[in-house]
DNA sequence: ATGACAGCGCATAACG
DNA sequence: CGTTATGCGC
DNA sequence: GTCAT
């Protein structure tokens, strides 16, 4: 019996593998979107390929990928993932779960030193054998070993449960609300989607001030390490290797932002398809008019939705299984139901 | 058949 | 040295 | 690789 978390399981990884062989993006894509999908599906996915339509009435499935998932329905395996497997050793994969490193340095590790597992490179990075290697300088090596100690130290545990980051959502938002720069202040991502498990933290203040709030942030004494700190966002390590990343935005900006980083990717990108039909494009920023790029919402969730012509929805929903349809303000209703099987809903 | 599929901030290495 | 290209992550 | 055109 094959279950959806297989196949979601079987579609993350072919695509992790692609990208790591350097295929096309949106190939890469297809197949991540597939398993998104599949995932959102409330329905088994033997029933939906035994019924009407097959596995292509889903979205995001075409002849290739209905196929693919029809043979490890049918048989429990599939030949594409063992031939790909056999080209692109898997365990590539656990370097590519470091920060830091990517599918594209992966390849280059692989290829350049012949490194395809952790602990190959653990040896590598501290016997020099990485010197040398195009596009791997000295901060690279060093960012690697960094990596993999942070790894060992927290016993390679990923995602945290909510009640274990609770504590350090209400310590940091704290100690950032009590600085004078700081107009608004709040956690977002899958936080405050209010998800059970959560991979890390963001935060997002509002300031006129960006480079101080996050100086700040970074020399908090709960940081333990510091990944990056720019103008406009800093990365930083607490307790244990959890990464919490402070985003710091001007107030017009604090309403798209906090919808933007809310999420989910899904619920994101279903907006900004919804945004372009309606001659708009959305981001991070705001709303903008696709002519001229006028701004027209920004400074409230509120705003931003409605500006899509859409309810504000509550972030626990945002994981793009019909909200979204649901949240139309469909003022076309007030004119009669005839007149909606006419117009096209946008 | 063919083009679009988001695009930007940041760090680092390579380049000139 | 400043500028550009690349990879990464979101 | 998929979708809209």
């Amino acid at each position: 019996m094959v279950t959806n978390e297989d196949v979601v399981r079987t579609l993350e990884r072919i695509a992790d593998l692609l990208e790591i062989r350097g295929e096309n993006v949106y190939k890469v894509r297809a197949y991540r979107q597939a398993a998104v999908q599949v995932e959102n599906l409330g329905e088994s996915i033997a029933d939906v390929a035994a019924g009407e339509g097959g596995l292509v009435s889903l979205a995001g499935f075409g002849p290739a990928i209905a196929e693919k998932v029809s043979d490890l329905l049918q048989s429990g395996r599939l030949a594409f993932l063992e031939e790909l497997e056999a080209e692109v050793p898997p365990t590539l994969l656990a370097l590519c779960a470091l920060p830091g490193v990517g599918p594209r340095t992966a390849a280059l590790l692989w290829r350049e030193a012949g490194i395809t597992r952790l602990e190959e490179l653990d040896a590598a990075a501290h016997s020099g054998t990485l010197q040398g290697i195009p596009r791997l300088g000295a901060k690279s090596i060093e960012r690697i070993v960094a990596a993999l100690d942070s790894q060992r130290d927290r016993g390679a545990k990923t995602r945290r449960a909510r009640a274990d980051v609770q504590p350090i959502v209400d310590e940091l938002t704290g100690v950032l609300r009590a600085l004078p720069e700081a107009a608004m202040v709040e956690a977002a991502g899958s936080f405050r989607r209010r998800r059970e498990s959560i991979g890390d933290l963001d935060i997002v203040v509002a300031t006129a001030t960006p480079s101080k709030v996050l100086v700040a942030f970074s020399a908090l004494p709960q940081v333990e390490r510091v990944l990056m700190c720019g103008d406009t966002k800093s990365s930083v390590e607490v307790a244990s290797g959890f990464q919490v990343d402070c985003r710091a935005v001007s107030v017009a900006q604090f309403g798209a932002a906090m919808q933007y980083f809310t999420g989910s990717q899904a619920h994101n990108v279903r907006l900004r398809g919804r945004a372009l039909r309606m001659g708009l494009t959305l981001n991070e920023y705001g709303v903008f008019r696709l002519d001229g790029g006028e701004r027209i919402a920004g400074a409230t969730e509120e705003d931003v939705y409605a500006a899509l012509g859409l309810r504000w929805i509550p972030p626990e929903q945002r994981e793009d299984r019909g909200e979204i349809e649901a949240a139309v303000i469909d003022d076309v209703a007030l004119a009669g139901a005839a007149v909606q099987t006419v117009l096209p809903r946008i």
